[in-house]
RNA sequence: GGAGGGAUGCCCGAGUGGCUAAAGGGGGCAGGCUGUAAACCUGCUGGCGUAAGUCUACAUUGGUUCGAAUCCAAUUCCCUCCA
């Protein structure tokens, strides 16, 4: 099979534009044809932000970070800006209401974690990638400055119809939040003046912000802006991401326990292989061309049949080859040995597939076998307590992680949900079954949540 | 600065003195059916307790009352109109 990820047929251009273009990462553009040749050019940076809210990103961020390895895969240089100066503010896009302010100390740490999670996709090594973090160059600007050479160009009455805005007119809109947009387009001119940076891609939400700084750029260029003269961010070009749903058209990245992170703290590199196995039918060719490098010709492939059981092959795929790219392939495969376990089989060229796919080297694959489980919850207790009065099976649902609260074991219980040995359990009041040191009690909570009590 | 309106569970939203752990909807979870999918049908959706029960909850604090999400006062925050 093919090793090329453009996915570009005969004759198509595979420049990065294409590769995005083919892959279903455009949603909008300023410009397609500046965008085709900019991309074109191997000198080009270009850049997306994120925001260091959270001391994670979820998957809801990989769209953004594919598309910056995209961009590194086609040889230009991509930047990842981490917004450690704009976290101080707060976007207001996409958000209904104002948000919880943050520390500098917060802002600061959650950096830190988001760095480390965006440098498993991106190879940051040799300068052909750059990470930077605009407080570097916001947080010392002073308010007078920063009004006379970036606010000046600023039309309020065209800020205000802005799409970004419109849905915070109603609610309210502080006025730190509405300095935001300023901050991302000088954001913007300065990478194109430092970086060469030309291009800004962003979630559809980000278009205001990102129209901004090209029109910014526009507006400064040629003139004198913090004390240089502004000459190469006059050319640039804004593309944004389509908004992603799953299916249902709920919220794509949320789950049981609500978001599903990229930190194997937060979301245990099982429950992440999980979410991609658990994809809806009809997200499959989707997620194949955003969330891997699988050539698009395989994904076409793979993802070629009807919805049916024959797409459960192209979810173990997908499965296993973006928890590959997250945690690694040795996790991917320890990942799929427990789901192997858990719930049977494979389809019949799972191995192969993965071996021609270039996702996993023959040597591992045959090990695969042998491969350690990944870490479901488990708990350890002694035989002593489980012998004499007992112990309740919802205490250790509870205990397990698998429930929020022992009301919530009992009530699972009553609903027939809980499975301990393979044995329904009904009565909310059920003791685990007495066993040896050293046996090991399954217990699962629905299909699909799993602990092991270990008797010491 | 002036006048008025508002704050209810994860979200939206009903409730204006006891029948309210709080209608309805959304979301979520679970059972059935299935393919570890979707759709559909059913149930659940504050803590502790096997249970009876008990504790905490309707912005915050205090008050009226046998009894308050509901009445009163102060405080905080939000919205609308006027300046």
């Amino acid at each position: 099979m093919s090793a090329d990820i453009s996915g570009a047929a005969t004759g198509e251009k595979t420049s990065a534009y294409g590769v995005l273009l083919r892959r279903g990462f455009i949603d909008r553009i300023t410009d397609e044809a500046l965008c085709e040749k900019v991309m074109s050019d191997t000198e080009t940076s270009g850049y997306i932000g994120f925001d260091p809210t959270a001391d994670s990103l979820h998957v809801g961020s990989l769209v953004p970070i594919m598309a910056l390895a995209h961009l590194q895969k086609a040889g230009l240089r991509p930047i990842a800006l981490v917004g450690g100066g704009t976290a101080l503010v707060g976007d207001p896009s996409g958000k209904t209401e104002l948000r919880k302010m943050l520390t500098r100390a917060q802002v600061d740490s959650n950096a830190k974690g988001i760095e480390n999670q965006l440098s498993n996709y991106i190879d940051f090594s040799g300068g052909n990638a750059k990470l930077v973090n605009n407080a570097d160059w916001l947080a010392d600007l002073t308010y007078i400055d920063f009004l006379r050479e970036v606010g000046v160009h600023f039309s309020v009455n065209r800020m205000i119809k802005a799409e970004c805005f419109a849905s915070r007119m109603e609610k309210g809109l502080s006025f730190i939040e509405f300095n935001y947009m300023l901050m991302q387009a000088y954001d913007f001119v300065h990478l194109a003046e430092e970086l060469n940076c030309l291009v800004q891609m962003g979630g559809s939400d980000q278009w205001g912000n990102i129209c901004a700084g090209k029109d910014l750029g526009h507006r400064v260029h040629g003139r004198t802006i913090f004390g240089r003269e502004a000459k190469r961010c006059d050319h640039t070009v804004g593309v944004t991401f389509p908004l992603l749903k799953n299916a249902a058209g709920g919220k794509f990245g949320k789950t049981e326990g609500g978001n599903v992170w990229l930190d194997k703290n937060r979301t245990s590199i099982f429950d992440f292989f999980q979410f991609w196995r658990n994809a809806d039918d009809t997200d499959v060719r989707r997620f194949l061309s955003l969330f891997t490098f699988i050539p698009m010709e395989d994904v076409r492939e793979l993802s070629s049949h009807d919805p049916g059981p024959e797409l459960n092959e192209a979810k173990e795929i997908l499965a296993f080859a973006a928890t590959s790219l997250a945690h690694g392939v040795d996790q991917a495969f320890a990942a799929a040995a427990t789901a192997k376990e858990l719930f049977g089989g494979y389809g019949a060229g799972f191995i192969e597939k993965i071996v021609a796919l270039g996702l996993a080297d023959k040597n591992k694959a045959d090990e695969f076998k042998n491969t350690e489980k990944a870490k479901i919850p488990e708990i350890e207790l002694r035989a002593n307590a489980l012998a004499g009065d007992g112990y309740p099976v919802s205490k250790a649902l509870n205990e397990l992680g698998l429930v929020s609260s022992n009301g919530e074991a009992k009530r699972m219980i009553r609903q027939n949900a809980v499975t301990v040995d393979g044995e329904k359990v009904s009565s909310p009041g059920t003791m685990l079954p007495a066993a040896p040191a050293g046996a090991e009690i399954g217990i699962r909570v629905g299909k699909k949540k799993h602990g092991i009590v270990k008797v010491i």
